[in-house]
DNA sequence: ATCCAGGTCTGTT
DNA sequence: AACAGACATGGA
């Protein structure tokens, strides 16, 4: 399948801008994702990127991931616009896109995403995937799904804790939980306000606010919310507070209202801009 | 060796 | 309401 694109896209500023972890890089703009339990292998040369899916599959999934059909390129122009502050950092990872990734992958990634570096959450969850997940073989070999929450349901404290995931083990059995027992329907949170799925997430034990915006802008592409953590508070802090000392309240209402309802995304242009350049 | 990481919880002023 | 420390683990 070969999909034609412009300069709002580009594998590596879609996959490395700090939203995916189930990716392997294998060369220049060359590599592996994992998602919705297929693996697909995908190289952009230029404008042409190439997959390694069928047309179906591509109109099925793939496309649907990717975000083919938004327009990040008025996007980022309408965001240059309401703040010409970051124009750089917009131009220079001008191609992210935010994917449209499994909620509950999106709650059990970010759960483990506190307080940890990029490279390390990429571990966990590898490992998490290859103990839980089903073995998979496609034409390069094997992988491993993302196990489905009926997988995890069993899983003790003790057994996550044998992951490696820390003091993080109570809030995964407990997210694990709610959502297995129907406490919390993942599903419907698509159909609710960004306030009240957010009351949702948080009401799991491990999940702060910014764990559940995470949640809601990569796993349910809701974009008016805007996840304050060390470098995007880094960021804002630079822009608007230089030497004040802010709450994280008041950097996400100072985003939203900046941004309105594209907080979401800039606030990628402004993660992945900040991390990149330390 | 010490610091820090896509934070949150708990207990104290 | 605001603030400090604790919390597991591993990479720099």
């Amino acid at each position: 399948m070969l999909l034609v694109v412009d300069d709002s896209f580009l594998l590596t500023d879609i996959l490395e801008c700090g939203q995916a972890f189930r990716y392997e890089r294998l060369g220049e703009e060359e590599y592996f994702v994992i998602a919705g339990g297929k693996r697909l292998h995908v190289k952009q040369v230029g404008y042409e990127v190439f997959m390694s899916c069928t047309d179906e599959e591509f109109d099925d999934f793939w496309e649907e991931y990717f975000d083919v059909r938004t327009d990040y390129t008025t996007i980022q122009k309408d965001l240059a616009k309401i703040e010409p502050k970051i124009k750089d950092l917009i131009s220079a990872k001008r191609g992210i896109r935010i994917l449209r990734q499994d909620p509950f992958e999106m709650l059990i990634t970010f759960i483990i995403s506190q307080n940890k570096s990029m490279v390390h959450i990429k571990q966990l969850v590898k490992g998490i995937c290859e103990k839980y997940g089903e073995k998979r073989e496609d034409e390069f070999g094997f992988y491993y799904s993302f196990p489905t929450p009926e997988a995890l349901k069993a899983v003790s404290m003790d057994e996550f804790r044998m992951m490696k995931v820390g003091f993080r083990d109570k809030y995964l059995f407990d997210a694990v939980g709610k959502v297995t027992s129907g406490s919390i329907d993942l599903n419907a949170l698509k159909d609710m306000s960004t306030e009240v799925a957010r009351e949702q997430l948080t009401s799991i034990k491990g999940i702060g606010n910014k764990v559940a915006d995470c949640i809601l802008l990569f796993g349910y592409h809701k974009l008016d919310v805007f996840p304050v953590d060390v470098w995007t508070r880094r960021g804002l802090t630079k822009l608007y507070f230089e030497n004040e000392k802010v709450t994280d309240d008041a950097l996400r209402e100072k985003a939203y209202d900046v941004f309105g309802q594209l907080c979401g995304i800039a606030q990628q242009y402004i993660f992945f801009g900040t991390i990149s350049k330390t």
